[in-house]
DNA sequence: ACCATCTCCGTACGGCGTACGTTGTTGCCC
DNA sequence: GGGCAACAACGTACGCCGTACGGAGATGGT
């Protein structure tokens, strides 16, 4: 085989939170002024660097060795400024996340079907703009400026619509959600063809012989017949066709939600 | 920081698409004897041990090097039978996706919305058991006898509805988004506890003195409203009523098109 | 009996995250 | 101004990883 990119999940915490806040924040831990020699770097230059090369060349080509380099620093450098990879990561997806929603209104004004898809939208765009972003536990979020300041303005889509708390809070998830769901397919066709060096379609066109070798019509006459009009329509998989479509629907729903009033609520209710 | 597990996305295809088919459907290469020694491995004890791994202790512990030892066989051995870690993966994957819908009547049989619930818990119930295969990427998917079953089973959910062949392709792709993106906060829970030790709780205890510190209420109002009536109801964040609430909104959006009749389709209609 | 072919495996290479200890610079205090 | 504690930067090394490569020994067909 040719190469085996891993996306890695990696994870938030050192079990030092307080390390962990201090770093999201910027809090710098002491006095003004102190003994040592200035630094040459600092946790800005440091989440930048890894920032760019992790948009640039994927999550798999960000090593602690290639974000010094790209700093002009030795590999333990980074380790005076940052506890491990994992707080990095933690730092560079707090970062991002700062830059979503620029513009506030659109998640804020008007009626509450273009509140919610601006802010599916957005949230595709960001993962588009940082498929690596996808691949970061969310298990343990860094609590950072910038989620904090995500979560506010989603949470804000979802305001006034007479809906309790709890609610407000499972929308905003589920969009997202889904978002992350149906975003993986963009970003894992394009990573795909990146490390194999084989588009889409030399591999179809590869593969579509043996599957038609091994095929049995018989035993999966549904997929027989769907399979070849989706394949042509939707050029296999189209992940963008798959959020639009996905989005209506989703909204669809929600819209029954928001109409009927919480007392409708059909499902969601105690768990097991 | 302690660990950094890596949930590797990892990529299908040798660029031998026709090593990997007759891998998948173990289509032996050529004649019935030749020279050589027996073989004392074959592909599906490989397959199996690796599942086994994977399931475990995490995509991370799945190494050539871990699962040959599991096997009492040198680390090289394994690639007498498989070309590399990504078929192997692939493998992994075409085969518990094999074992999913074992009763395919859930599936085929009784009302729209009951089929499509079986679906999307099965689903759910499939990543929670191999969590690992949220992990392996879906981009170049594998064209395995398992993968071709779900796909023809999960197309019958929603056959029969008077719907257009692309829309059954793509109401199967929005409801498995669904899942796999919900699915996901379960298995980064679970697996940040076992890579870390610390537990939800304590991760939190320890973690909400320093947001108690550092957030701004007046920044944040509606997160300040919110947040701790979804943290108290929801403990921080349930993926288990995330999914329940979710997959009502989705069914209920899913009806309106369904009733409507696909002329109603609300957007879903050309990219860009 | 030969030999082409196949399985198995030992070694090695270049990557990774990072623990540890050294070096040299800096600011504070006397 | 001299000494020293604290600090940034970094070189080396360890144990992992996937896997290229070549050798050794077993096997079946001729």
């Amino acid at each position: 085989m040719l190469e085996s990119e891993d996306m890695a999940t990696e994870f938030t915490g050192t079990g030092d939170p307080a390390r962990s806040m201090a770093l999201l924040w910027r809090t710098p831990p002491g006095a003004d002024s102190r003994p040592g020699p200035k630094t040459t770097l600092d946790v800005d230059r440091i989440v930048a660097a890894a920032v760019a090369l992790a948009d640039a060349d994927g999550l798999s080509a960000l090593s602690m060795r290639r974000v010094a380099a790209e700093l002009g620093v030795a590999a333990m450098t980074l380790y005076t400024h940052v506890p491990g990879k994992g707080e990095l990561l933690d730092l560079m997806l707090d970062a991002v996340l700062g830059e979503l929603h620029p513009d506030e209104r659109l998640l804020t004004a008007g009626p509450w079907r273009a509140r919610l898809e601006a802010l599916a939208r957005a949230n595709w765009d960001f993962f588009l703009r940082h498929p690596w972003a996808l691949h970061v536990s969310t298990g343990r979020p860094p609590l950072g400026p910038g989620l904090m300041r995500k979560y506010e303005l989603e949470l804000r889509a979802v305001d006034g619509l007479g809906l309790p708390e709890v609610q407000m809070d499972l929308l905003v998830t589920l969009v997202n959600g889904f978002v992350r769901g149906t975003v993986g397919g963009v970003h894992e066709k394009a990573a795909a063809e990146r490390v194999t060096g084989i588009s889409e379609d030399q591999w179809w066109a590869a593969t579509e012989p043996y599957v038609a070798q091994v095929f049995d019509a018989e035993r999966f006459p549904t997929a027989a017949r769907v399979g070849p009009v989706a394949g042509e329509e939707l050029g296999a998989y189209d992940p963008r066709r798959s959020f639009e479509f996905g989005l209506a629907r989703l909204l669809d729903g929600i819209g029954v939600l928001v109409d009927t009033g919480p007392a409708g609520l059909s499902a969601g209710g105690t768990p097991t």
